[in-house]
DNA sequence: GCCAACGTTGGC
DNA sequence: GCCAACGTTGGC
């Protein structure tokens, strides 16, 4: 099994709109990128792990974990001409865009992404590289294991 | 709102 | 298949 880490807006859905969620499972709709449809595609296997990571908000970091819950299967949004993510070359009978269920584990204790920053054994993690912009990126399990032992534990 | 970095598009 | 132009992302 794989870990990884995915982005998503809170004023889109944030970690709290999941927990109230049928199920606690929300389809991870709206990526429009190869590489991160490709992870999904060919990479995520159902009981993966994902850091639930808060992006393009006043405090940027990772929320919670979710698992991944189903296969990759098309993206409905890609077929509805009033949603932002309309895609009008694709097709019902080709779908270029994939998405997976994914289902909330727990929310954490937060971590910011400026902790993540000060934390020397993350220096490598895709996300914290530059310019990274990637909405779904692997994470190695040294990375899954420094964070979830070492930085999510509540304050005493 | 700025801007750097990157992916995509389309003319040639 | 090259590459310039354009759009998007996302932290600050």
């Amino acid at each position: 099994m794989r870990y990884w880490l995915m982005k998503s807006e809170p004023a889109d859905c944030s970690i709290d709109d999941l927990a109230t969620m049928p199920n606690q499972t929300v389809a991870w709709y709206g990526v429009r990128n190869y590489q991160a449809r490709n992870f999904m595609r060919d990479q995520m296997k159902i009981g993966d792990l994902a850091f639930f990571y808060h992006s393009s908000c006043p405090r940027p970091g990772i929320a919670g974990i979710v698992c991944i819950a189903s296969a990759a299967y098309p993206d409905d949004t890609q077929f509805d001409p009033k949603s932002r993510y309309f895609d009008p070359k694709s097709s019902q009978e080709e779908p270029r865009w994939l998405n997976v269920d994914v289902k909330l584990v727990e929310k954490t204790p937060f971590v910011d992404l400026s902790v993540l920053r000060d934390t020397e054994a993350l220096a490598s993690m895709r996300i914290l590289q530059k310019a990274n912009r990637l909405s779904i990126t692997p994470v190695d399990a040294e990375e899954w294991r420094t964070i979830t032992t070492r930085l999510m534990k509540p304050k005493t």
